[in-house]
DNA sequence: GTGAAAACTTAGGCGCAACTAAAAAGTGAT
DNA sequence: ATCACTTTTTAGTTGCGCCTAAGTTTTCAC
């Protein structure tokens, strides 16, 4: 056993040739990936902030081009994440609203925490966006709780600071 | 702005029409993939742990087939992370080394913290693996020193783990 | 109402990183 | 030295998620 804890699965073997259209489009069996997770972000925020999401809007904060979009809230939809009507903007089932919420809270939480450490803004969203794909339930619970602790314990985070600067 | 705090830049714009082989090859300037970083990190705990780093062993190890290995393992030499001569085992080369070292450290220091949430081993392996590639320097250091305060602090430890079963 | 501008869709492509299958090279026992 | 076995390499595909360009549809100012 060459590397430490005996990795448990890695990436997934072979695809099961998929018709184009993935009949895995029942409520909760959906594993979104990272990129599915910024878009229902995404467009969760637009709905929340305007009332409304569209295209433009959705390509424009993720900075990718139009048809791009068009074609994932395709995809979106067909797996049921959202409602999506030609010409018009697009709305979150409530699966997709649940997984939205779910992908928010994981990045509120993160940018909490990682506030706590002094760093730029810049480089928290960063780490955020990439990290927020990968924290499970379990990891979410104990940010938080730690996120807590932090915010009522200066001391401790000024103590964390230190140690930082300390440790190089 | 839709979105909360400016987003700063998401996915890279267009790739230059790379002619197969990226002149983007001298040291430093190379900017791991999550995977490249996965084999870098593999390669270099297989190194540690048998002498050497066949690619049948690193195929095993991160559950990819061998034909993959060889691929990657041939792109990565050309990159300068690692020295590859047919039919021999790889090692790395000192940037490769380096890199290898500083994924390893994420991977350590990661585990050690979700450790003091009680997760799951397997659960802590998963998280850890996808996280590992999104922690910038300053994160780490928080982490880090995060970490070291749990370790010398089993009454905050035990605060946490209540306030994680408290948050339901 | 019409015509320009903006937004949306379609179609074809590309890079990454995996896969399979088959060919080639090395290894070892007899 | 040869033959069987293992390992490595090559070659060709696949899926995902992005891109551009060109074609449609909608919206809005006049």
């Amino acid at each position: 056993m060459p590397t430490p804890a005996s990795r448990p699965k890695a990436r997934k073997k072979a695809t099961a040739p998929t018709t184009k259209i993935s009949r895995t489009a029942k409520a909760g069996s959906v594993k979104p990936s990272a990129a599915r997770e910024d878009y229902l972000e995404c467009i969760s925020q637009l709905i929340g902030s305007k009332g409304y999401a569209r295209a433009v809007d959705i390509a424009a904060s993720l900075e990718i081009a139009q048809g791009s979009v068009t074609n994932m809230t395709q995809r979106l939809a067909i797996e049921g994440l959202l409602k999506y009507e030609k010409y018009r903007g697009v709305t979150l089932t409530a699966e997709g609203e649940k997984l939205a919420a779910d992908i928010i809270l994981r990045h509120v939480i993160l940018t909490r925490l990682l506030r706590h450490f002094g760093m730029d803004e810049h480089t928290i969203y960063r780490d955020v966006e990439g990290m927020e794909h990968h924290v499970s339930r379990q990891a979410l619970r104990g940010f938080k709780a730690l996120t807590e602790a932090l915010d009522g314990n200066p001391e401790l985070v000024k103590r964390v600071r230190a140690a930082m600067l300390a440790g190089r």
